[in-house]
DNA sequence: TTGTATGCGTTATCAA
DNA sequence: TTGATAACGCATACAA
């Protein structure tokens, strides 16, 4: 039912091309068609069809975005910084999981290939080889926020995880801790998991501290991994004055377990946690955490992809900052 | 450089007729020129365009959804819980901010409208009266999650704010508590604000409890309106013994201000918090809280949406039960 | 400044 | 079982 540029046409007396014109306002009509186009569309209540647009134009001005289930919850800033740069730029987000483990992402590749998006956004999904294959194989370009390939030629924003914990334990070891436990990390995480604890692990290095394998708790940076983390740090009656947590809900799990067992944070024990989330400043006490700037992340990322889009150019990767945000988990050993 | 049913019906010698037929197996055909077709189609890369299939099919499979500038962060599970259903379904989601306060969300009605999405999701938006008439006027069905409007055709599904504050305030009354604080509601907020604290107020008059206006604080749901409103609380020497929370990070606020004064949550004073959000259990002492099934809401209401698309029925409204999470914020009084 | 005509990649109707 | 062909709504090259 709804009134295309025909109808206007007729309505107003003009031709297609004219009414298309003044919709888009391309100019070359004088000032009286305008209006009158104009006024009947609005009568007629005309809103455009960017399926017909798309197919002529061969561009959607959209943007598939995959992520992991658990995205929204955790990498929430990320969307609303892609979200907000696309608005701003005229795209609109199409918006899919990549289903528990990307188990689902192959088909979500194929959706927006279909859909023909413009650009692609890939946050914190695991790539292999075939996928990767997959991906390329679209020839439509895109980037990667917060994970990365092995490959050269797949762009990405990340923060350097590696050296945010080497920046974490560091400033543990600059407060006197020498005995620091590691919490959460999931070693099997090519991604999140093995550059932070090589992190860790360097910079106990490079302090000629002993490394021990057995204040390396495993886990997967979940509130949970924190709690067991201590429960065994405490059974094992580990020497440590700190703990590097590879996340911040790790790091809560951690105060959790401790006021439990009256163990003092940070008296006691000197935590840093790892992601400057929500909670980490609402813990008691505050949480000293490695900030990854998921807002800009995706607001950088969507604007690289879409500068790339418009002058078919390829994306650099990035390595975003990190930042240590110090607040009042650690204490200065003397 | 995409291949078209046109390539492969030239490529395999058959009119693009018996392409698409053969693409959307709608039957027809001998198995011979089947396999024919599908071998070239993969021979060629084809990947169909649904821009096109949305022109002559005036439906485009995909599910517009319209979020305030927080929901990611705060409502992702619900996010999580429509794209699950939407993508069991067959249809994209396509997502759009509706700005501080709802300052974009003509825009993004527009958006949906041009894009001829097959259903809107409103999530958590508080719509005045012209923006139901924008949604209205699209004449594409809708739903509202976590939101409603005061019009008997706008169906939505929602906790009863008001029930769920009664059941809150209830337990701690049932808990032997009679000096009952609130904090963090926001009065000017007609969904989430007034419902709770009207809620707490009805319970409170249901046993005979006087009501103190004092004792309510307003705020905006944050972790800051708790710390505040505690430290009101605090200079008042408001005799409470427990407080309902209007948020759990307004409770983590209050527990945060606690601790530094040397009160001890529950012994000292009980808390109830709201949302069962993430920070509710790994606070200290884990919360108490008012659950709304988020993930629930957004699957169930995106079915429902589809329901309606498909059959073109119109959906029921429906209020979705809540639940008290007892964890240990509160503490029976003798 | 305006109109005519064509094509974008599909689906769908009709006829063969 | 297949093919020709007309839409779908729009943008645009070309002509007037």
């Amino acid at each position: 039912m709804a009134a295309t540029i025909k109808d206007i046409g007729r309505v107003a007396g003009v031709s297609t091309a004219t009414v298309s014109r003044v919709i888009n306002n391309l100019g070359g009509y004088n000032e009286e068609t305008e209006k009158k186009v104009m006024a009947v569309a609005k009568a007629l209540g005309y809103r455009k069809n960017e399926s017909a647009r798309s197919l002529v134009q061969k561009s959607t001005n959209t943007i598939g975005v995959i992520m992991p289930d658990v995205a929204t919850t955790f990498y929430g800033d990320i969307i609303n910084g892609l979200e907000d740069a696309s608005y701003e730029n005229g795209y609109s987000v199409i918006l899919t999981h990549a289903g528990i483990n990307g188990c689902r992402i192959h088909e979500s590749l194929n959706l927006m290939g279909e859909r023909r998006v413009d650009g692609i956004i890939i946050v914190s999904v695991e790539l292999h080889e075939a996928e990767i294959e997959a991906l390329m194989s679209l020839d439509i370009p895109f980037i990667l926020l917060s994970t990365k390939t092995n490959r050269e030629d797949t762009p990405y924003i990340k923060v350097d995880d590696f050296s945010a914990a080497y920046t974490a334990v560091n400033y543990l070891i600059e407060n006197n801790h020498r005995v620091i436990g590691m919490a959460g990390a999931n070693p099997d995480d090519p991604i999140a998991g093995t550059p932070r604890i090589n992190g860790y692990i360097q910079a106990l290095i490079d302090h000629e501290i002993k490394v021990d394998l057995n204040l390396i708790k495993a886990g997967d940076f979940s509130f949970e991994s924190g709690k067991k983390a201590m429960q065994e740090f405490i059974k094992d009656q580990a020497p440590i004055t700190a703990v590097f947590c590879a996340s911040d809900e790790t790091g809560l799990g951690i105060i959790s377990i401790c006021f439990e067992n009256g163990i003092s944070v940070p008296n006691d024990i000197s935590l840093v946690g790892y992601d400057n989330s929500t909670v980490s400043y609402m813990s008691i006490p505050p949480l000293t955490t490695v900030a990854q700037p998921f807002y800009k992340m995706g607001s950088e990322g969507c604007l690289k992809l879409i500068g790339s889009i418009q002058n078919k150019t390829k994306i650099d990767s990035i390595v975003i900052p990190h930042e240590l945000v110090i607040r009042q988990s650690v204490k200065k050993l003397s």
